[in-house]
DNA sequence: TTACAAATCGTAATCATTACGATATGATTG
DNA sequence: CAATCATATCGTAATGATTACGATTTGTAA
């Protein structure tokens, strides 16, 4: 998702557009994975000195809710990425830098046999390991 | 795996067996699916009265580095169930109850060759959404 | 430019989890 | 089966990410 992309979705569903919000996406943006609420406080820290928790919080949660944002637990920290809007994939992670890589195989419709009863709401599918980059540090 | 086993395997790797130990494993034993810290702790408290945090979470932790138990994190918390040592697979887990069924299907042997370069440590294929009985409460 | 709902601030509260120094207890050995 | 000692547990405080609140500011639409 493109960092336009976001923040016309934002103006769709009535959400206003304000200089913070906008410079949240930018980070996300500019990342290549996974990124922490830490992560985006120091980058934002700069900017807006003693930017408040119940802004960042509150601002993921929204990107959240809306689909711009995805979410992971990663080290035992929620860790967030710009939705990606292309087809249906999953991701390779690295542990070390939260990069991501994407995989298209997706095994779900062979399983959804499998679970007749069950109300299927969403899958996570994820692969952990070090990326070339992390392997060689 | 069984309550028998899992003792087992904490005696060879040379760690004591204790009451309060094999009663933490009889209640894993005993669930068919995920459970909370909290969820053990009230089961617990009955016979230990105010026992330890310090107990409890250093055991799951031992339990999960010695391959007991196996984790995930669900509604923002960490949970917990026995390791399943049958043949490899996955799990849909009911986001209400933590209760899980078994899913056969692992895509992981067709995505390897995709990940030359990544070292790959560990994947994760989870299935959300509630199970029948929880469907109709 | 006014008006008002939405967003942000500054900070305190929450809550799961972790950690610590003191004490108790399995398991091994004589 | 008593002594020993590493391991386990206790009671409680600390940590750290996240959430929440009343007051204030700011986008946005009329």
């Amino acid at each position: 998702m493109k960092l336009r992309e976001a923040i016309n979705q934002l103006k769709e569903k009535g959400y206003k557009t304000t200089a913070k919000r906008k410079d949240m996406l930018t980070f996300f943006a500019k990342a290549d994975g996974y990124r922490t609420a830490k992560d985006l406080i120091q980058f934002m820290e700069p900017t807006y000195k003693g930017i408040s928790f119940d802004t960042v919080y509150r601002n993921l949660h929204l990107f959240d809710e809306v689909g711009i944002l995805e979410t992971t637990v990663l080290n035992g920290e929620k860790q967030f990425q710009l939705t990606c809007t292309d087809d249906h994939h999953h991701h390779f992670i690295c542990k070390e830098c939260g990069k991501t890589k994407e995989i298209a195989v997706c095994p779900m419709d062979e399983i959804k046999n499998d679970l007749g009863n069950y109300s299927i709401e969403g899958h996570k599918f994820e692969i952990y390991g070090l990326c070339p980059m992390c392997q060689s540090a």
